[in-house]
DNA sequence: CTAGGAGCTAGAGTCGGCTCTAGGTCAACT
DNA sequence: AGTTGACCTAGAGCCGACTCTAGCTCCTAG
């Protein structure tokens, strides 16, 4: 029910150092501790970090997450605020998907390029 | 015919520092310069200007284009290798357009969330 | 003939996002 | 009792990619 540090950079790719650093930076609420001072990370934390995981692979940067993370703990009442974070990203992420078709488009055609020549020397 | 650094730097988006970095960098080969050493950037130039920015658009790293310009450089005998790049690099672009659409999915399943809500509140 | 503006170089500084180190606590084996 | 190993904190260090500064040259306009 409870994980330790460790395990939770285990299972998510993440190091313990990330973790810790996610934390400090604001990116979650503070974990609880056992006895001892050490972090039990609960299945709600495990999923808001995968949360955290995939707004950060889209470039959300972490002051957005930590404002996101505030706003939903700060409880009901700033929706919109969160709707308008949000939206914002998405838009963002829009746009990137949108160049980075692009730049796929760019590549796949040079790649066609030179598997032609390479198959014409292969002949010639 | 030739623009300066300056016109360059207007119509790619790009700072005069940037460029003189990535030359620098050896993104690309060494700028023409007028009689008074100032950069004289040609047609071909700006071509392969817009390359880099496209491949620095979808991640690739400065030593990655270096390397693509060196191969480009050398001329003939080396496609293989080109090839290899660009594939590699194909690749990667292929699973960020992967990673953002899940993050658009998340992202958008969340909107959706809250744009009923508040629709809710409004109403009620 | 001088003041401004664009360019030049070498090199320092910045920023975001980790990543690692030092020095310590604690619980479990041996 | 001692060693190991996972954890803790505070803070330093690193990396990629810019971004800026200082101090210079050159050209043009007034």
């Amino acid at each position: 029910m409870g994980l330790s540090i460790g395990q939770v950079a285990e299972r998510t790719g993440l190091s313990v150092h990330t973790l810790r650093f996610y934390e400090k930076e604001g990116l979650f609420s503070p974990v609880v501790r056992d006895a001892g001072g050490r972090r039990v990370y609960d299945d709600e934390d495990l999923d808001w970090l995968q949360v955290c995981i995939r707004l950060r692979a889209s470039g959300m940067p972490l002051p957005a997450i930590r404002r996101y993370n505030e706003l939903v703990r700060q409880g009901h009442g700033n929706e919109a605020e969160r709707l308008d974070l949000l939206r914002e990203h998405q838009e963002r992420v829009r746009e990137q998907i949108g160049e980075l078709s692009a730049c796929l488009d760019l590549i796949s055609r040079k790649v066609g390029v030179y598997e032609g020549r390479l198959s014409g020397c292969s002949l010639g």
